[in-house]
Formats: structure tokens, sequence, C-alpha cells
DNA sequence: AATAAAAACGATTGCGCAATCGTTTTTATT
DNA sequence: AATAAAAACGATTGCGCAATCGTTTTTATT
């Protein structure tokens, strides 16, 4: 590889004048520059980031930690995030963890090493090893769609957006209401549980236990509540899944069963992933404000960075309800 | 940050003696061994990359150029991208172009400046100037999805994909076949279509130009070319949709124009994406073997960087018939 | 022309590490 | 006990750069 002692020579100056000349640091007589400028440009000469962060020691690189960028919704975020440092002059190193604690590990010793200069976390389950790596770690960490009382966060306000969508469908009509939640320990899922119940208690509703089907988030998890439900002795008119793809399994399900949608049940989802509105029936949904997330997300770490400080803010995003044609009125029977 | 250094002195010892406990280099006397691994776990001492990187002249780390990590498709290759990286102990640095050259030429900079010990590029489209900054990079570079006579390549065959989907078509009985098209400088657009033609040509069958239809790949696309072809005097029997998002449009469109599929209509997509599964009709298509694909390319790649030498070779990979409801025998009137 | 001041650039150090060259300490051999 | 051989470790260099300290050259001033 070309060094600055190359061009240097070349150019038949210093390797001070070179650098000064790269990072504009002092003035250097314009024939000078010229010189050096024209001996970078034919070398094709571009200073190495390893050397440069021994020096400065600061990388440009921010890791981000996914459970697994395949999901959609996770997509999406990568995404945005990485456009949003982009447009901060940082690098992403992207590291999937799929939610194993040995790859989690791994990945941070890694990053570390690599002497980042902050990290993001988007991970729906955070262990309690885990949680202590990161915040043992040396420079900042934001965590997304989730939250922890040691570190920084940017999330959905599910338990507002649980309530929004429980408050629809009781504004349709319906008072008997059953959800598909999400696995136990997944956080955002706890906080629309919550919402689910608050809306249901403020309009003087009980929350029947039948009702409430542990799902795992994805298609198949639709399907098995919708048999589950379909299989006991009462049923509700409408259902909040607590995602699109949950929704989504539930619709086809309850479609193939003949229990049609949205005129014999209604279903609302939470996500408003792509798919949503060409399912028929469209899926009336809440929709994650995912670009003011990575947006956020990102500005509390360059911030963060620029500072050299820790960051300790919460921020919560209101999600926003889309509605379209899976939600009706009750059936009157 | 700890340093070399520190743990040195922690430990009583050179620095020579703790690069070479890290490393296992030369043999330490265990007592030595364990004080110096007492310091390190003492300290959390972790070794700086960039350091290492200067001294041994490589990085562990793999660019990836791609044009948006948001296509479902390209979100699943990323991903797999990065598990065969993780498995070979390299970092994987995420760069999205959005098909902007200039974005792509900062990448491109940026990660020259990174040392990164090898490329990956996944773009339907390359231009002339990517393609020579691509060609003139210092390390090894390998495209997916994509092929270009300088640089290797591990592509779907998409030619043979387009022929088997076409013949498929034709095996059922159909005569009259049209396609949606992707962009006329998508690369693999312009395989299946020759795949297309072969298949047809086979047959003895012709192309009809009214029912070639342009499409972008995506949802909306497939709409427009049903209402295109309906607008049109005769209407094909069956549809070769060159990716399952343009069959997922063309499904929708037809079935709320009363055209049903696949009674009707008879569809087949292409990529074999999630919810291809989950649509009514569940959607017949190819399936491209992205894990494949990504194995293949991480394995030329680090072929390559262990070698030290740059890579040429192309590869491709069939693809395969998935066979569920979007096609049937065409309608006998 | 002599001097001071300003302009322009060069030499050198140190960032943290791997690895080479070298020295000291220990053990085996007589 | 003296010597040779092996074992164990230390001092130093250099990777490529930024930035400090310092020197030389040019320009302005009298």
């Amino acid at each position: 590889m070309v060094t600055i002692t190359d061009v240097a020579k070349a150019a038949g100056v210093s390797v001070s004048t070179v650098s000064h000349v790269v990072n504009d640091t002092r003035f250097v007589k314009p024939e000078t520059r010229a010189r050096v400028m024209a001996a970078i440009e034919r070398l094709d000469y571009t200073p190495s980031s390893s050397a440069q962060s021994l020096k400065k020691n600061v990388t440009h690189t921010v890791g981000m930690i996914v459970t697994s960028s395949t999901n959609p919704y996770f997509a999406e975020v990568v995404s945005g995030v990485e456009a949003a440092l982009y447009a901060a002059g940082f690098n992403l190193m992207l590291c999937n963890s799929g939610r194993d604690i040995d790859r989690q590990r791994s990945y941070i010793r890694t990053l570390k090493g690599k002497r980042i200069d902050g990290l993001l976390v988007l991970e729906s389950v955070i262990s309690e090893e885990f949680l202590a790596l990161l915040t043992a770690c040396p420079f900042p960490v934001v965590l997304m769609d989730n939250e922890a009382p040691t570190l920084a966060s940017v999330v959905d306000d599910s338990e507002q957006g649980g309530y929004l969508a429980t408050r629809y469908l009781i504004e349709q009509g319906h008072r008997e209401i059953g959800c598909i939640t999400g696995p136990a320990d997944h956080y955002q899922s706890r906080q629309r549980y919550r919402g689910f119940r608050r809306a249901l208690a403020e309009a003087g509703l009980e929350v029947e236990p039948a009702w409430v089907q542990a799902g795992n988030l994805e298609v198949g998890g639709g399907e098995a509540a919708i048999q589950a439900l379909a299989a006991g002795p009462r049923r509700p008119t409408a259902l909040f899944a607590f995602n699109d793809l949950l929704a989504l399994g539930a619709i086809g399900e309850a479609t193939r069963r003949g229990w049609r949608v949205p005129e014999a049940l209604s279903i609302i989802g939470y996500d408003d992933i792509e798919i949503a509105r060409l399912l028929s029936p469209s899926l009336t949904t809440l929709r994650q404000q995912t670009d003011r997330l990575c947006r956020e997300a990102c500005r509390l770490l360059t911030a963060a960075i620029a500072a050299k400080e820790p960051v300790f803010e919460q921020v919560r995003i209101a999600p926003q309800r889309v509605i379209r044609d899976s939600v009706r009125e009750p059936p009157t029977d």
C-alpha cells in the first residue's frame, strides 16, 4: 500500500507537509500543495484509518448488534441507522447475534478491540449477562426497541400503542376482545399488554384469560392462536395481534376456517410492515415511526460520542394508527 | 484505554511477554503466563485492532456494498453473509449505496482507508464508473447477484431459472404466455428474459410483445402490468413475473378485476420470499438458494484473502422450482 | 545592506502492538 | 565446581500517521 512517506518522496516534501495538506491543518504554499495533491492522485494514496485511529483515538465506526437483520422490521431499522450514520460521518459494523449469548459476548469483545466509537443494540430480549456486558462498555451504548435502567434507549411507546390499538377496537363497538401476545420475555410485548389492559380497564371490560394467546411474533404463532381460540367455547369478536406477522397468520388461519375477517372477526396488528397494506383484507395496524426511531438513536449516540460522555437519556416515540380494512364493528347476531 | 504496557507493568514483565502470552507465539513459563493472564483479566485488557492491523496489515474486516438492505431478498443475503463471515472470523462493514454513484465512490474510498481485507457487492445495476472503481480496488472483490467480465461473481443462474419457470407453464399446457420483466438495466432480469425466450422457442411458441410488460420489480409494477394486459385485446393464460413482489401485485390486481388466479390466469414468480407461501393462492415460484449464494461468495472471498490474490472465478447457482397453487392448466373455453 | 518578522516547511516523537534480536537465568553434564 | 546447552524473558524496532517543536527561507522595515 502507498504510505504517506511514498507521497512525500514523490512530491519532494516532508511527511509533515503531506499530512498537513491531507488534513488541512496548517498553511501550505499553493504550489507545494498542488505538487502534493498531484502525487496523491498519481499514487492513489488513501490514508490508513488504522494509523489514524491509533493516533487520534477515534474510529468513526459504530457497531450495531441485532438479533437478526432478516426480520423485516429489523432490516428497516438497520437500513435507517446506516443512513443516519452515513450522514453523520460514521461507518456501521453489523453484528447479528442470533439471540446467542456466546455471539453477543464475542461481538462485544471484538468491537471493544476495534475501538468503535459507539454501539447500538437492537434486541427484543436482553439477558442479565448481556446487560452487564453492555453496561461495562467503554463507549456510549444506545438500546433500540428495548429499555434498561442503566442504559440510554430509544423505543416505540408500545404501552401507548397497545392502548391505542385496543381502544380503537373498543371504539368500533367491540366488547369481547382477545389478543395474541409475544413471548413473555419480549420487552415491547409486555408493554403492549400493559396498554391492552389499561384500555380494557378504562372501558370497564375484563380481560378474558382464554382469549389471551401467547404467540411467537411470527406467522405460525398467529395460526396457532386462531386454532386455540376456535377450539374454545366462546370466541372474541376482535383480536389485537402484537405484531403484523401474527396478524397475518391469524387472518390466514381464520379465513381457512371460514371465520371471516373482518365480518366475523376484527384483527388489528402492530408494526405496519410493508405487506400490511397488501393483504386481503388490508391490515389495520399501529405504525412504528421507524425513521424517527433510527434518527433519534443515532442522534443520541453521536452526541455522546462528540461529548465524550456516556448517555442515559430514554426516548419514547409515539406510534400511529393506520386504519385499513381488517377491523369493523362486531357482528350483530 | 488499557494498553499492553499497562498489563506488562501490572504483571511485572515486559511487553514482549504480554504479547507472546496474548498471541501464544512463544513459550512462557506457566507461572508467568498466569500472572499475565490475571493482569489482563483484572485490567480488562483488549488489544487494539488498529495497532494490530498497522503491524500485521490485515483487518479481519470485509466490506459489503448493497443497494438497500431493506429489500427482503437483500436483507436475507446480508444476514447470510454476516453469518458466513462470522464463522470465518471476519467482521462486516455494511454500506448501503442507494444506487447512488456518489455514495458508492465515497464508500469505496472509506473502505480503502479502513484497509478492509475484501469486498462483497450486491447491486442489481453496476454502472461503468462503479465497475471501474471496483476493478481498481487493492483487495479482492466478489459480486453477488451480478456479473462483470473483470470481477469474480456468485449469481443465481437466472437464465436457467427463467427457462425453468417458463417451461413449467408450458408443461401445464399453456401456450399463451406473457411476462412481467424488471428494468432493462437489471442484470438478472435480462437473464430471466433470455431463459423465457429459450423456453418458448424450444416449444415452438412466439413471444407476443404485448404480453411482455416492463415492471419495476415491486408490487406496483405487478399491478400496472395487469392493468395494461387487461386493457389489451387478447390476454395470456399464464404470466411469468420476474420476482415475487411483481407476482404479488399482479395477483392482487387480477383478483380485484375478477380475473381469478389460478383459474383464469396462472402466475409464477421468482425468489421465493418468505410471504410467497402465505398468499392466497400461495405462490408457485423459483427459489434462489440464498444460503448457498452467501456461503459461496464468502468462500471465494476468504480464499482469495488467505491466498493474498485477487479472484476471478464466476459461480452460478441453480434455482429450484417451488410448486404451490398459483399455476394450473389453462382454462378450457 | 542589516535586522526583524512572517511565512513555509522539516525532523521527530509517540500512538499500541508484533516480532526480531539479544541477554539473562536455569538446568544438565562432566 | 566449571562448562555447555537449554529455557525464559527483555529491549528495541517499525508499521503509518498527526502533531509538536524546531529550522530555514522569504518578505517587510529601516
